[in-house]
DNA sequence: CCTCGCTACCGACTGGTTGTCGGTTATGAT
DNA sequence: ATCATAACCGACAACCAGTCGGTAGCGAGG
């Protein structure tokens, strides 16, 4: 009758079923009851694995950022592509996840997920960023393009991408396209790129996807 | 004993309480039961003027925004003043208020509040975006700056002083001056304005307050 | 001055929530 | 075989948002 696992097993097994139904419902409306009766567990061994509800969802967002930055490294080494190409891949790898994380992107931005919007921000911004500095100071060193501040301008712009992009999916295809081309002006300014020199390496980012 | 009060009386009394309580304790951890306690008032008062708790804070969000546009539309108004500095005064009016939302915006970035945050900062983005664009344009007609997309960088600027620069009051005082200078930097590039031609007009933001 | 209707108000109640705790069972070491 | 311990159980307490049938004050019209 009763299912005994190793605790680090559990422990992954409710934040499978904790992370899609985060996703699918939100945070807020998706009860520890939801989440256990899924399983097929008592309150108990929710409980006794997780101190509270919030601590599921740091746990989440914990696992799912540590997997974001195997990729972002992975593809932020790879030297023989050029900088503004990685830039992109790894602003798109955070978009169009492949993992275990994927819907949850999709639900994030309803009101509902206020909360688990803003802790994945917090954390894309404070983890993410050394990493993208890195780029640019790379694309500093070889000439492509020049700033003073490479953290302030991937702060601007990872914020830009993670609150107006998200909501693209919603509107019109006109009112996109000037999003997307006002992104890329604004960041060939920001880093002081020949105009039009990043275009080749966004553009894939909108083409099927969004 | 009872005591009855015209409807948009009581409302405003409503909406006084539970928005310093929502700045003190933030939206989540205020109870209906919090705010009607100290008003004095049954749990059906409460209902039958607002239809839920979430409806109580819209209406908050709703009085705080009005009573901001019409301060910064006066402010955007006075075309002696040069635009730079309108701006700024704008901007300033937002975080430094004077009226009942005042506490509000030091507590909105909590983790607690980050519904508040959400509904307010979309409300920036939306109704103090065109307001702003018009002062861009203004300065773009001066030759002043320029830009192809002035409600994009508008939207760009709102965006980071309202995620960056609330955390600011926790940072090292080195980092907040960096943040400062590379905010005054990463504008001028997006207007194309002369390097230091914004700093006179930013700089009061950071006087004292913050 | 009376009464009638409507607006504002009341508070007990419901259904659902998170988190706790004493007790129970499986597991693996001895 | 026994025993400590890690994992699990489920009843329970405390709380919370929202509902509803009923009530009191107020103003209008007779």
């Amino acid at each position: 009758m009763r299912i005994v696992k190793e605790a680090g097993e559990r422990k992954n097994e409710i934040l499978d079923v904790a992370g899609r139904l985060f996703a699918q419902k939100g945070y807020d409306s998706t009860s520890t009851n939801d989440i256990l009766e899924e399983i097929g567990i008592a309150r108990g061994t929710l409980y006794y694995h997780f101190k509270s509800k919030e601590d599921i969802l740091d746990a989440m967002i914990d696992r799912m950022m540590g997997q974001m930055l195997v990729q972002a490294k992975a593809l932020a080494g790879q030297k023989e592509i050029p900088v503004q190409r990685r830039l992109t891949m790894i602003i798109q790898a955070l978009q169009i996840r492949g993992g275990p994380g994927d819907e949850i992107m999709e639900q994030i931005h309803k009101p509902q997920n206020a909360l688990m919007h803003q802790k994945i921000q917090n954390r894309l911004l404070t983890e993410l960023n050394p990493l993208l500095t890195g780029l640019i100071e790379e694309g500093i060193a070889q000439g492509i393009c020049q700033t003073d501040y490479p953290s302030e301008v991937v702060e601007m712009t990872l914020l830009y991408v993670n609150t107006v992009f998200d909501n693209l999916a919603v509107r019109r295809e006109e009112e996109r396209r000037r999003k997307i081309a006002a992104f890329i002006y604004n960041l060939e300014r920001l880093l002081q790129m020949e105009p039009g020199s990043m275009s080749e390496a966004v553009m894939p980012l909108f083409g099927e996807k969004i």
